[in-house]
DNA sequence: TATTGTTATACTCTATAACTATA
DNA sequence: TATAGTTATAGAGTATAACAATA
């Protein structure tokens, strides 16, 4: 085993172990604000890429079409997303996010950067210097496994 | 604003925006290995301290007491957990998890450590060296997350 | 009376299978 | 016949309220 080979185990070690803590942080911060992860999820990707047939959402979203029907149905009856037909072809759903859903998309967003905030001002100056260099590695690893 | 300030802004956004992604990715990973993630970090939970009375239980994963008594009953019924009585005191229930529950837990510690060594390997060094030494100070931020 | 745990009930979220409507 | 979507049904996972048993 070569010295770098053993630096990545090492990494992927730790990696694992502070992944399995954050994703338990954050599954009690998410449990108690009354929007699944895929019901934010949908609502974020509508918002950055506009309207979407069901289908394709569902896809996009990793989730069945019947579950994208009740997800949306549930979305819509709060107002925050509404159905539309396809001119074109009468088979299809198209779904768009609505100013109220946007709205909540932004709410959100400002919240977990504030939460976040809060709490970097806490970190010794090392730490966050560490973060803010780590970032970018971090959103290519997510890029890799999600590639998967 | 100071300088420090804005530095914090724009590593919380940028933190907010990767957590996001990360979150995304692992709730498609998880969503298909058949344990919930409460189911996981309570068997994670009774491997690492051993038994617990389900109140303490429930109480740890951040659980009402219900949910906690058919999480164990359904672990109980697939041998991942036993479920004992405290000769000390006739009301209680002690939760042990079973030698399979305790493979169980290796075996999915083994996987991501595996499955996450994999992706760093494609990563460039520069990036595995920035997750390194992001490790410890993202511990530190899930410490400080879990306090509130 | 207080604590420990279970049962009853309801809702979200997910899946698969069966169905309807359109192409 | 194939595609888009819904409905039917079932199970995990969660909560609150009501209950039983023990302290």
């Amino acid at each position: 085993m070569t010295e770098a080979d053993a630096g990545i185990s090492e990494t992927a070690a730790q990696l694992a172990a502070v992944v399995e803590r954050l994703v338990e942080v954050l599954r009690r911060l998410n449990s108690r604000d009354g929007l699944s992860l895929t019901a934010a999820s949908t609502l974020r990707r509508l918002d950055r890429g506009g309207a979407r047939r069901l289908t394709d959402l569902a896809a996009a979203e990793g989730v069945t079409q019947p579950a994208m029907t009740q997800l949306v149905s549930r979305l819509e009856r709060e107002g925050l997303v509404s159905r539309g037909g396809d001119p074109a072809d009468g088979r299809v759903v198209v779904v768009r996010v609505t100013a109220p859903g946007r709205a909540l998309v932004r709410r959100r967003r400002a919240a977990r950067v504030r939460a976040l905030s809060g709490v970097l001002k806490e970190l010794p100056l090392a730490d966050r210097v560490a973060l803010a260099a780590a970032a970018p590695a971090l959103d290519r690893l997510a890029d890799l496994v999600a590639e998967r």
